[in-house]
RNA sequence: GCCGGGGUAGGGUAGCGGUUAUCCUGUAGCCCUGUGGAGGCUACGAUUCGAGUUCGAUUCUCGAUCCCGGCCCCA
């Protein structure tokens, strides 16, 4: 009986970690140098974390569990609501604003397709303690930035759900939660029955319509035709001029509503191609969470990449790291160890395990596609030198240890 | 939870009621004990699982499972 890997589960060869470990590098170097720190919260967490920021609904799609104490657990589906959590718990006398990000797996009970599994990894950025626009701002570029940075082209949609609040904020709080689920879904017929089943005012719906088709260049004016001068117009009209400096491009969607009542303000997404139905690579905005989990009013705003599905679409070159091959023979085998004693101060070396004879190491290292070789064989032994040889031009030149390792790390 | 398409050596495949289950590649070894890439030879290695139909199932039927894509959902 073969034991293969639960459902949704990958395996990642060495090429494929490679190249993981690579992009997630490229990623890390950005965040940092935007003044981001890296923490890491529990693989697992209480049951009610997520039950508390998402609804009892969530349960379906997590994989949790009573542990041996009777507690309710559950594998982490999300890293926003640990770190608010982490936030809360030990982090609240911290100077503001926090700038933390996170990559790390997480784990949800739904049904694989393309660019989803059961677990993926995230990384993700919460910039916690600022309600200003230059917030919203400086987390949206790093998103464009990071993918930029891994060669991904993304459409960034941007929108301000303070302008749609303000016009749905006569109605009834849980209505204006049920029409933002509606404009998420793009389910304009759903929405039209919904405004006619809670006998919205005619002029609303009217207004409302108008409003979550509005896209482009001249959105904001068109919002302003629409509803009058509004702060919170204002307020979206600021973030994107600070976009404009820092040379991001964006479209203007005020359609876009990101379905959960903690999204306040700014909300963005973006996309890319080649990803099938699962085309949304990042998705973030500025939300309101830490009092829920017993903190203070303090206002956040953050992201997360789904960083399975930039990989999906990535093509960046990866550098491989071949060794240098030595090449020994059975009477100098401890004199190979010697040497790759020291040159694993400066490169990667392999060294035979298999016993094989010459031409067979030689053929070994072709195979792996080494570079260069070294044999230490008895002649080199006893001259006190070893010979490194060239795999592509086929020269060799006999040489002492320092001189490859000098040769070889000035490439 | 729902819908569609698939599962034959590690990877890629042929066979479509009876074969010793085909070929390519791979891995290890030999030809060849101090010089790789080519070639030859040898070895290793597979019908996803379970039930049914049949004298006989890799092949047909049903169920499960896993993979791929889509729906729902998407924090």
């Amino acid at each position: 009986m073969k034991i293969t890997k639960p459902r949704g589960t990958r395996d990642f060869l060495p090429e494929d970690t490679r190249k993981r470990r690579y992009v997630e590098g490229i990623l890390r170097q950005v965040v940092k140098n935007w003044g981001f720190s890296e923490i890491i919260t529990p693989t697992f967490e209480n049951l009610e974390l997520f039950t508390l920021k998402s609804g009892e609904g969530v349960i379906g799609e997590l994989y949790n569990f009573t542990d041996k104490g009777d507690r309710e657990m559950t594998l982490r589906p999300e890293l926003t609501a640990p770190v608010m959590r982490m936030y809360v718990n030990e982090m609240q006398a911290y100077q503001q604003p926090l700038k933390l990000f996170y990559f790390e797996n997480c784990f949800r009970y739904e049904r694989p397709q393309k660019g989803r599994f059961r677990e993926f990894w995230q990384f993700g950025v919460e910039l916690i303690g600022s309600k200003r626009m230059d917030a919203d701002a400086e987390v949206i570029a790093l998103a464009t930035e990071m993918l930029k940075a891994v060669g991904i082209k993304g459409d960034l949609n941007v929108n301000n759900l303070g302008v749609i609040r303000h016009l749905l904020s006569v109605l009834e709080t849980e209505n204006q939660s049920k029409i933002m689920r509606l404009v998420d879904k793009k389910d304009y017929e759903g929405l039209d029955n919904f405004l006619e089943e809670i006998n919205a005012p005619a002029d609303l719906r009217q207004k409302l319509i108008e409003l979550i088709s509005l896209t482009g260049n001249d959105a904001i004016a068109k919002a302003r035709d629409i509803l009058g001068e509004l702060p919170e117009i204002d307020d979206f009209q600021e973030l994107l001029t600070m976009l404009d400096a820092y040379g991001v491009e964006y479209t203007i969607n005020f359609g876009i509503a990101r379905g959960l009542d903690y999204y306040t303000g700014t909300v963005f997404e973006i996309y890319a191609e080649g990803l099938g139905a699962q085309n949304q690579v990042c998705g973030g905005g500025s939300y309101q969470l830490i009092q829920l989990f017993g903190g203070g009013d303090v206002p956040s705003t953050g992201f997360g990449l789904g960083f399975d599905r930039i990989m999906e679409v990535c093509e960046l070159e990866t550098p491989d790291d071949v060794p240098v091959v030595i090449i020994a023979k059975d009477s100098t085998r401890l004199d190979a160890i010697k040497a790759a004693n020291e040159l694993r101060k400066h490169m990667p070396v392999y060294n035979d395990l298999m016993k094989r004879n010459f031409k067979a190491q030689l053929s070994h290292a072709n195979n792996i596609g080494a570079k260069h070789v070294i044999i230490i064989g008895e002649k080199e032994v006893e001259a006190g030198k070893v010979m490194l040889k060239d795999m592509v031009s086929g020269e060799q030149e006999l040489l002492v240890i320092d001189e490859v390792i000098t040769k070889l790390t000035n490439k």
